[in-house]
DNA sequence: CCATAAATAT
DNA sequence: AATATTTATG
């Protein structure tokens, strides 16, 4: 028996240009998949269980949840999920608060950013185009990271794989180059400086548990929390704030914002 | 105004 | 893909 799949037959790299006969078999062809906007229930069923007209869902409203997905993740409001009980977390609540600065509706703001929300015309989509919303990375979002960049060892640890391992709706290549970046620098600051680390610097970093390389890169157990589709997104990461960092706080201390 | 996080440019 | 630089945010 060579049946057996190895993590390693996967290709990982690659973008799975090659494909395997044997896995398609008894697949449905395209033409045979609903298309998108099609019904999943028929109209009389749905009626006898006094089912509420479905919401036709379009290519272009996976779209547009894609980035209210990413809009909520960033606003840290409810998003799409309307049954969740909603999480008021904001990440910077420990500003000197005696400046008043430019401050965001606190209450009843929902998922709508703070940041003007740029429209321009595609010609080609006829639909808007939104600019990509700043993403921040809480520390639900980072734990997969470092999960991920974990399990996959230093060197298969790139951008490009690590942003697919996370599978995380609405993330970018760029997001997670930039993340590894830094990620990158606090892990060298600690092995050079000698394992003191300060815990002044780089608040999520050092609130995650830094992953151990130096050991046997054996996979361990990795709990990954998926949907249906096995598609992460960034909302079900910020479901509780953050896990181990109480206070977060502003890491000068002493920055005097008043001049 | 400063420090930092994330984005963007090389 | 890595690193340097710029921009936005707290």
């Amino acid at each position: 028996m060579r049946e057996e799949v190895r993590m390693s037959d996967y290709d990982v790299s690659g973008e799975g240009e090659d494909r395997v006969p044997e896995w398609e078999m008894g697949l449905p062809s395209d033409e045979d998949l609903a298309s998108l906007s099609h019904s999943l229930i028929p109209p009389n069923l749905a009626m006898a269980f006094s089912i509420s007209p479905e919401n036709i869902r379009t290519i272009q409203d996976v779209n547009l949840a894609s980035e209210t997905t990413l809009s909520s993740l960033r606003s840290g409001s409810s998003g799409p999920n309307t049954s969740s009980s909603e999480e008021e977390d904001r990440v910077g609540s420990s500003s000197p608060g005696s400046d008043s600065k430019k401050q965001k509706k606190t209450s009843d703001d929902d998922g709508v950013v703070e940041e003007g929300d740029y429209g321009t015309e595609d010609a080609t989509t006829g639909r808007k185009t939104m600019k990509r919303q700043r993403l921040v990375w809480t520390p639900q979002l980072h734990k997969r990271f470092v999960d991920v960049v974990a399990h996959l060892g230093i060197k298969n640890a790139v951008p490009k794989t690590i942003m697919q391992m996370m599978n995380v709706e609405g993330l970018t290549r760029e997001n997670v180059a930039s993340h590894l970046q830094k990620y990158r620098l606090y892990l060298n600051r600690l092995t050079t400086e000698g394992g003191g680390p300060s815990p002044s610097s780089d608040k999520l970093f050092s609130s995650t548990q830094m992953p151990v390389y130096a050991h046997h890169m054996g996979m361990q157990e990795h709990h990954h929390h998926q949907n249906h589709n096995g598609t992460a997104n960034a909302y079900m990461m910020q479901q509780n704030k953050f896990g181990s960092m109480a206070s977060y706080p502003p890491v000068g201390g002493g920055s005097a914002y008043e001049n």
